[in-house]
DNA sequence: ATATATTTATTGAATGATTATTCAATACAA
DNA sequence: TTGTATTGAATAATCATTCAATAAATATAT
């Protein structure tokens, strides 16, 4: 069924055609990434584990920078659509929204080990830095900003005033990056549950009543 | 002054000199994979910076690889070294040497920018891992018993039992990670007072009464 | 001392391997 | 038949490594 003349997306089965392959050039990029790192990455290895020739892999994202970069944008908008579902929920305290948080950072689906390691070999490549902050920094600015409130809320009923909420934000995000590259090193140790535990009691030594 | 016949370091002057290039091609290094991270750091890249032919810094270090490689192993050895110095003194409370640590791990010389940037670019380059952890896998696993005995120590004193000792150091210890990953990227906000303030929060707010 | 021989340090151009990108040819679908 | 999707071989660029040549330092002989 034709819908769009003079458009890449010509027919619905077409399209679905389309995305598959462009999705699993992400998958493949992703897996690759995760496999070799970033600088042993090559077209020829994505298109041999997406199942397309090496020619096609470039043309479709016209150049290897942008096809490893929208493996970095690909689970960046991941992670801000879970985001995203957590502030979308009403009637919710901001411990429960904290608590949601923790569980989504280390979930399976966010906290998996290809893309953890996507995440750290854009941030660590100097190549990269000026993409990935492109990319990320705005919406990492957001979840910032979004804890810090939450955490003010939580103070504001605590009346605790030994930590700022911009301290204690600030320790829970740099705890998680910490995490995470343990999870990608020795993922039996750091395991999902052992993670959550660990900054769960860091919320219950700071708020014992409130975080039973 | 001959020292030694059929010796490399012949006599003192030249053994001077000698350690001199290996010197100067490790700092030289370890400035070019923090300006260009480890993809984009060539030998010419080097060995322009430390003002040597590109063949000899081949020759002196057998191969590119090699010479990477002995960028990671002196910082880490540094390392190793100031931690070493926390733990001969004498005569010294758990929670001293705790606050030494900290000090020592936001220190400028330990945590400056650079050498940062080389830990990272190590353990986040998939290729490199195996090396990164013969290198230093055993000295972390040291850091980590240690530090774990420490906060048993103290502890112990204070019966407290909401926290295990591991749990208290596998935090403090990612949250350094993930610190130091802040400095590299945003050393303004995250200065190294910055950053020690939010870790002797943590122990503040887990002992009140010894952390004053 | 001085000249010569020998060993060691250092260079930089040549080589060969790798790999992103291009594009003409082919397959496929409308 | 016509336009689009896909291929894979050719190209050009980059870069680690090699190595023959030179420079510098030191030893030996006179």
């Amino acid at each position: 069924m034709r819908l769009v003349t003079k458009n890449k997306y010509i027919s619905s089965s077409e399209q679905v055609e389309l995305s598959t392959n462009h999705q699993r050039l992400i998958d493949a990029t992703i897996e690759t990434i995760a496999k070799r790192g970033l600088g042993e990455t090559t077209i020829s290895h994505v298109s041999q584990a997406a199942k397309v020739s090496q020619g096609y892999a470039n043309f479709r994202f016209k150049s290897k920078e942008n096809l490893l970069l929208s493996s970095l944008k690909f689970i960046s908008d991941e992670y801000k659509k879970s985001w995203g579902k957590i502030f979308e929920e009403q009637n919710i305290s901001p411990e429960e929204r904290v608590l949601k948080i923790i569980e989504n950072d280390f979930s399976s689906k966010i906290a998996s080990r290809n893309k953890i390691a996507v995440w750290i070999a854009f941030y660590s490549e100097v190549k990269f830095r000026p993409s990935y902050l492109s990319i990320c920094q705005h919406q990492e600015e957001i979840y910032s900003e979004q804890m810090e409130k939450l955490i003010q809320e939580i103070l504001d009923k605590n009346k605790e005033k030994a930590l700022s909420a911009k301290e204690i934000s600030e320790t829970y995000l740099s705890m998680v990056d910490g995490l995470w590259q343990r999870i990608l090193f020795d993922p039996k140790t750091y395991s999902h549950e052992f993670c959550k535990k660990l900054v769960n009691n860091y919320f219950k030594t700071l708020f014992p009543k409130t975080f039973s």
